[in-house]
DNA sequence: AGTTCGATCTCCT
DNA sequence: GGAGATCGAACTA
């Protein structure tokens, strides 16, 4: 497909200088960062494939950040990259509230959208609106939307014109009573009853009110961004297994809901939907 | 300008 | 397993 290649390309150099809404929120101090001290899995990674290699972003962004190269690959392998399929590390996203607190989750489901011929993603049939614009823009860029009026969904842009990954779930590891706490309060039944800590993240929705994301976030690049980032996570205790599946919520799109687009950890407790079928034909 | 519809979550049965 | 919540966008005219 040569929209790779012209995609890549515009990313690269026709960049519109699109402002982010109104929202500049933790940018603007010029806090001088003190890079958090580095997390146990950070080293080289040895495992890597062939064809990455700068991971890390300059000097700029946080040390652990990784780098725009790692979000230029196609969805389907960024959405099992994030898994850490290739690398054997899943990664973990970082959020860093205002006061400094750092909500962190390992990634452990995502969900591939692969652009215009996808008959389920928001860019289908070449669709491209003010609203779905991250998922044109650099690998790497966030694509934040409401959904039924008072959720919100994450999704990462890749490789492909309009094609993207959205974030599912999340094992939370660190931060998890703040994570409660925005949970809890955006809720709207506020039966105050405590969440149990599966019921934080386990859901698109769930994940963006668990780390305090929302529209303002839309089209800020998770490579350079200094609120939002992702990291190497510790390396798991067992060899994870990804298990291929249908994706969620998405029954109208005739043969395009059917494929194999949704990846998840088996056997994660995490995980918002287990597909027993689809895991009888996971590899080991 | 009016209508329809969600890439979801929660609570209830 | 199913209904209701709730509103911004996309779509129709």
């Amino acid at each position: 497909m040569t929209a790779r290649g012209a995609a890549q390309l515009s990313c690269r150099t026709g960049q519109k200088r699109q402002r982010v809404l109104e929202a500049d929120r933790e940018s603007p101090q010029g806090r001088a960062q003190t890079p958090s001290p580095g997390e146990p899995c950070l080293g080289p990674p040895a495992t890597l494939g062939p064809r990455r290699s700068i991971y890390f972003s300059g000097p700029k962004s946080h040390s652990a950040q990784l780098g725009s190269d790692f979000f230029d690959q196609p969805a389907v392998a960024l959405a099992r990259a994030f898994l850490g399929q290739q690398t054997d590390c899943p990664q973990v996203l970082v959020r860093r509230l205002d006061d400094g607190t750092e909500l962190r989750g390992r990634i452990v489901e995502t969900e591939a959208y692969l652009g215009p011929e996808d008959e389920a993603a928001h860019s289908r049939g070449g669709r491209q609106t003010p609203r779905n614009r991250g998922m044109f823009m650099k690998p790497g860029t966030l694509y934040v939307y409401i959904i039924y009026g008072m959720y919100f969904c994450l999704n990462v842009s890749s490789q492909g014109d309009g094609a993207c990954v959205l974030l599912r779930a999340l094992e939370p590891l660190g931060g998890l009573e703040t994570m409660r706490q925005l949970r809890s309060t955006l809720r709207k039944g506020a039966t105050g009853r405590a969440l149990k800590d599966r019921e934080l993240c386990s859901g698109p929705s769930k994940l963006c009110q668990a780390l305090a994301i929302d529209k303002s976030f839309d089209q800020r690049d998770l490579a350079e961004d200094r609120a939002v980032w992702l990291e190497r996570s510790p390396p798991g205790p067992s060899e994870s297994v990804v298990v291929a599946a249908a994706r969620v919520g998405i029954g109208h799109a005739g043969e395009w809901a059917r494929k194999p687009l949704r990846f998840y950890l088996r056997g994660s407790p995490w995980v918002s939907v287990v597909d027993r079928a689809a895991e009888q034909n996971a590899q080991a």
